[in-house]
DNA sequence: TTGGCGTTATAACATGAGTCAGCGTTTCGA
DNA sequence: TCGAAACGCTGACTCATGTTATAACGCCAA
């Protein structure tokens, strides 16, 4: 069975049906809900558990003392949030719901018990931990160098791909829970520009966006006008090039 | 013997002689000596070696196809730059020198060996790279959120806490050698407005600059106009605050 | 010592993005 | 079913930062 934990994990590494289940068991063990805009873990806290989100959109932010925010990542279906995270005393940054979310629970023991019997997936783990920080250094890259129509360009497409990866697309069109103002703290621009420029994006036929549902009509020119480059993603698990096609 | 990759690992785990020799023996293998200014990995790279930086200092950087260029990521001595980073197939960044650096080149086997034979320098390493990768969170926070006048601030103290950490700085003195350029690629500004910016950080006695040399007269102050709070650095083994006096 | 080049400095001007303010629309709970 | 709140949209104005240009400084190699 195709979870979207599965899916991710098998682009990079092959998986046996034993692998599968092991995780399939992990990610049923402890499951919470978590309802929208609230935090499931808090910047002091002591890391306890790994978080694998199952269902819906979540994000990672941090806040200044006056209240400015950032989300710092975003989280969909098969990603892990927090993988050996437990190794660090408190935590620097919060973690939050955008949609209603579930995520498993999982104890640092469960994970030590996978991972002891299963190097597959021990593999497919650091992978995974890897891609993530690659993610992050574009995401300096993005809200460092790239013009506001780029950047929200770029996270069009980031989310598109990952979305895809985990079989959460079709066609070109996905759900898209993120609010303008959840758009802006992504890419460190106000909402009422986020606005004026997801306007343009649209009137340049480059964005459709219908009842919380965006659709990307002419991937290949989002990409070019948003100089976007899959190789973060290291998607492939030979390194090939990817297009937008495959 | 206190090197700066030994000062550094020793923030976070106990290290035993025998801990500290196997690291010194990994540092001596295959030095390799970088010019200034120039790339020691590529994008598209295969990585071969995990780098650790013996002395002087290095960059991640990511350039857009037009060639604006953001620094990602700055390297100090002490510091690993590709931890694990061979489970990837291809350089999704390139690593470059800003001054005359050695680094060691570590090959997967001599990591292994160094890993199974000695757990607490394993965990060490986990640390290091979880630490990593949330300056890397960090840093688009500042990019996406600060001010000009906050994130060169916030860069400098940052510095200046890791330089201590390794024995690189002198009371709130400490070799600068990043030229205002490598400022601005690393915070997103332009080298023009980096000049006016540093301009004001000296009116308002908050920098002194002198022939590559940086000193934070207040240090206390300058954290506070930066809004930096060290919590991200995890410098602490037991997760209690530092403060600058510490 | 000279010349060249990378770096710092600064002035004048341009502009992308922020701010403030207001209004319509959708969503959702009571 | 109603009302309130959240969200999307837009206009007018401001401002932080970018752009372009030029000059001075400091360092090093010939």
């Amino acid at each position: 069975m195709a979870t979207p934990l599965t899916l991710r994990l098998e682009s990079f590494a092959r998986l046996s049906q034993d692998d599968r289940a092991a995780l399939d068991r992990i990610s049923r063990g402890s499951v919470r809900e978590v309802a929208p805009r609230r935090d499931l873990v808090r910047e002091g806290d002591t890391p306890r558990f790994v978080h694998l989100i199952l269902d819906g959109w979540g994000c990672r932010h941090k806040t200044l003392p006056d209240g400015r925010r950032q989300i710092v990542a975003l989280f969909i279906p098969g990603d892990f949030c927090d993988l050996n995270i437990y190794l660090l005393k408190r935590m620097d940054h919060n973690i939050g719901a955008i949609t209603t979310m579930r995520v498993a629970q999982i104890t640092r023991d469960e994970m030590d018990s996978v991972t002891e019997t299963h190097p597959r997936v021990t593999q497919a783990m650091w992978w995974d931990g890897l891609v993530s920080t690659a993610v992050q250094r574009e995401w300096t890259l993005n809200v460092g160098q790239r013009t506001a129509y780029e950047r929200i360009g770029h996270l069009l497409v980031e989310l598109y791909f990952r979305l895809r990866a985990v079989g959460l697309t079709e066609g070109h069109s996905f759900d898209f829970p993120l609010t303008q103002s959840d758009v802006g703290e992504a890419t460190g621009l106000t909402p009422v520009h986020v606005n004026r420029t997801m306007k343009e994006l649209r009137k340049d036929g480059l964005l459709e966006m219908e009842r919380r549902r965006a659709t990307l009509p002419d991937l290949d020119r989002l990409i070019d006008a948003s100089m976007f480059n899959a190789a973060y993603l290291h998607l492939d698990r030979e390194g090939r090039h990817l297009d937008a096609n495959d």
